[in-house]
DNA sequence: CGTTTCCAAAAGTATTACATATACTTTTTG
DNA sequence: CAAAAAGTATATGTAATACTTTTGGAAACG
């Protein structure tokens, strides 16, 4: 995805340094700080501070120069500004409030899918499930993210609602950093109920039983929200 | 909100354009058409294609040229894309659409205001819906649109989500939508329940009863979605 | 028929000059 | 002396232009 120019570098650059906030909200800069901050031409800097304006993490004012904006100006539903925060220091809360989303967005696309879904996605659906409840403790985890993406890529997909299939892309984005999160911290045997939830889940889809679906869905994501929140408890520990 | 600069006409008319599906996806532009078309430089032409660029609704590769995106890539969450999409032939589904996500969202909103907001929050928060269900049928339509925004976005940021708070904009843009429709099309003593629940839900959150809130608000948008698709049952059948 | 080479096309980058809006200062004026 | 008007400096906004780099596709080649 990342385009290999050299404003895109630049773009990353001074994203994740506001997202870092390594500046306080109101800093202002001039654009000929960052010209000769990088070597670039004004033209590079200007067409990345301009994606960084659409984005709201800055606002650019005549005689003024640009201006670092409050956090809750932020497009916050951008992905290079999730996986920005998700860099950050507070990545912590940054993945307690994509659960939290999460949790209320994927139980409602369950229902929606059990009731609207193709045939052929439920299927799909299953099939996901089934690969995932099946890997044992030595599948390596590239291959449990990649079906684990996929099956809720798929269910928001299937919710027939575009606004949710937008929003897989951020459970891509928080996925393996909950994955990778979960298998450091928590014992093997403690993350085979919600494996097992995503089968429930499934079949009630392919039965069209919608408050089943939402159900499975709900207690599923209430399972990761308290592994999130174990993972961290035990880091702070030790 | 829209600065007074050449660019930002030039982004909205082409975002407009593109969001109206005036092109079919995969259609290949050279920004030198764009430049002739618009009478501007290609500073200002390609600054506007880096935002549009940013919002997934087009890609610009080398040798190839400008090519427009399908739907599904699309960043349908930035306000200009939400806004775009509500003034072209779509606007039904993409309400339905927003609708069914303040759906999923708003009552868990509501939920975790119960139990984290800041009482000033709480009061603020009862003091709208009350204004609102207090309105009579001859109160001006601005007024009355003026505290529900509020009460809506009030809600979101009480919940402690900043992810949930950046969705109020979405609803800022679409409540108009709504409430015109409705008004339109709805006589006016069916849109009491609504309003009397928002202080159903305000009183919830004043209380701390979590449950009920969430009750209270899954019910309101309920009543809010059957109310759209009458209003656009009925704009259908004159 | 597949592979490599090469070219032209389109975006990417750089430089420079000028236009324009606007915060700030100075002057005028009542 | 304060308020309004005029003026000025400055940083972004816009334009024009030349050059660089990537790369799709045609042409040459084995």
């Amino acid at each position: 995805m990342a385009r290999n120019t050299i404003q895109s570098g630049v773009l990353d650059s001074i994203g994740l340094s506001i997202v870092e906030q390594r500046y306080p909200p109101g800093h202002v800069f001039r654009s000929e700080d960052w010209e000769t901050e990088f070597d670039v031409s004004r033209t590079v800097l200007r067409e990345a501070l301009k994606v960084l304006e659409s984005m709201r993490l800055i606002s650019m004012r005549r005689k003024v120069g640009i201006t670092v904006l409050p956090e809750t100006q932020w497009n916050v539903f951008d992905p290079r500004v999730i996986r920005w925060r998700l860099l950050s220091a507070d990545r912590q809360r940054q993945i307690h409030s994509l659960t939290e989303l999460r949790l209320a967005v994927e139980p409602v696309a369950a229902r929606n899918a059990a009731s609207r879904a193709a045939s052929v996605d439920r299927v799909a659906l299953l099939y996901h499930a089934t690969q995932l409840e099946n890997a044992g403790v030595e599948a390596d985890l590239e291959r449990l993210h990649h079906n684990d993406v996929a099956f809720h890529r798929l269910l928001l997909a299937a919710s027939g609602n575009e606004l949710f299939l937008a929003l897989s892309e951020l459970v891509a984005e928080v996925l393996p950093v909950t994955g990778h999160l979960v298998h450091d911290t928590i014992p093997e045997q403690q993350t085979a109920p919600p494996r097992h939830l995503h089968t429930i889940a499934a079949q009630a889809i392919v039965d069209g039983d919608a408050t089943a679906a939402e159900q499975a869905m709900r207690e599923l994501l209430v399972e990761v929200q308290e592994q999130m929140d174990l993972a961290y408890q035990r880091r702070s520990d030790s």
